[in-house]
DNA sequence: CTAATAAACGAACGTCATTCATTTAGGACA
DNA sequence: TGTCCTAAATGAATGACGTTCGTTTATTAG
């Protein structure tokens, strides 16, 4: 139920008549994230097995769950140490446009690499997130501070990641994933524009999200302009 | 190898001397991938089993690697009837910014009930899905006669796509996955954005989801306005 | 009737995550 | 010092899975 080493609401109420060694944990949150982002960096996401990580962590696998509820609390540790890598320095310095741009190129940067975690933090509460939270609060504050009007803030936010997310899907894609097949005669207006593109493989996918991410911004500036108009 | 239900290279090069019965399949991708899609509406994507479809073709387990590849593959093949559903009708009569809303609001609803296919069909190539590559050349079509670019076409198409699996993937989202814990101190202004937006539950996705496709798509009018200017 | 073949069968197998009863070890208290 | 408490570690066992394999069944052409 509770994870002994990020807890912080056991505040002994009435003299707890404890004896025996106090906590010195072996395996914590900390070290149990580092080693799974190990076996990731050496064996993929199909090698990080329970028993990958305890070889890791020179334990057994039912250790581990002295310390962890399951296999998805830990790609929740995951998820949240990779979010503690996205910048969000623009936020604060930048005007908001300038800013949310920079932070979205960081956060699909960020998450490509680690494409199962993109359907877990996309629905992982942020209260269990703590890294995760603190980084909606700099982004939330730098919209305020763009003019944003309170109530949109986390839709603007919210639109914006579901892009990034859906672009850091793209990523992983295959090279040639739009390849029409021997069918090419079904769809000749898109095999044509496919053949037509400029970029080939990772670069397609960076362009399509430069395109996108130009236009939704643009987009999100005269949304707001207009929203003042109205509001006064 | 092959999926004897959707090959059409066999065409028997050298007069095969073939005696016994002609193929008369009992199970077919059709069959399959109808049986598949009944088991998720009625114990969802975790009790879509190999075991389970079986049971419901009536069949063994087993029975089924006769006609499937695997377990992959029967995903694929949902993905791919689950593209059909979507309304790509606005393309060729509206404008081609009103068509991709309307395609954009029906691919979101489409996959909004299948979580799971999201990442699948971020990433899998267009030629083992036949509806899918369908909906790509309708979709191309309509930009073309909107006045795109070829060259641009498929990195439009791939930007709103990737915007509304992004956002196919909120929906499925618990209730309060924005509601900050205990923590609300270290995130004010985002607390407080959260508690400011007035809808809530699925309601809020949408209204995400509206705020930002109506922001992407101005954005890419104003980028296909500029465009035509440069290109002439 | 016979041969050929697609399909079905059921009993495995291997890989997982997870559980459980038991043991180990180190500090707290007498 | 020695006893006791407790977190941590252990290793065997469990139960879902997806998938494979050797064999049998059913159907039809010759």
């Amino acid at each position: 139920m509770e994870s002994p080493a990020s807890d912080s609401r056991e505040a002994a109420p009435i003299a707890p008549r404890r004896r025996g060694r106090p906590p010195r944990p072996v395996l914590s949150r900390g070290k149990i994230t580092t080693a799974a982002l190990a076996v990731v960096a050496r064996a993929g996401y199909p090698g990080l097995t329970m028993a990958a990580l305890a070889r890791e962590l020179k334990t057994a696998p039912s250790a581990l769950y002295n310390h962890v509820e399951s296999k998805d609390e830990v790609l929740n540790w995951v998820q949240d140490d990779v979010c503690e890598t996205i910048d969000t320095s623009g936020f604060g310095s930048d005007p908001w446009d300038l800013a949310l741009s920079r932070w979205a190129y960081s956060y699909r940067a960020a998450f490509a690499p680690h494409p199962p975690l993109i359907p877990i933090i996309a629905v992982f509460p942020v209260a269990g997130a703590p890294h995760t939270l603190a980084m909606y609060e700099r982004v939330a504050s730098g919209l305020r501070g763009g003019g944003w009007p309170e109530d949109m803030v986390v839709d603007v936010i919210v639109a914006v990641e579901s892009f990034v997310l859906g672009s850091a899907m793209d990523v992983s894609a295959p090279e040639g994933i739009f390849d029409v097949g021997e069918r090419g005669d079904l769809a000749p207006t898109f095999a044509a524009a496919v053949a037509a593109r400029p970029a080939r493989g990772a670069a397609s996918a960076d362009a399509a999200f430069g395109l996108g991410l130009s236009a939704l911004i643009a987009g999100l500036r005269g949304t707001l302009a207009a929203v003042r108009a109205t509001r006064g």
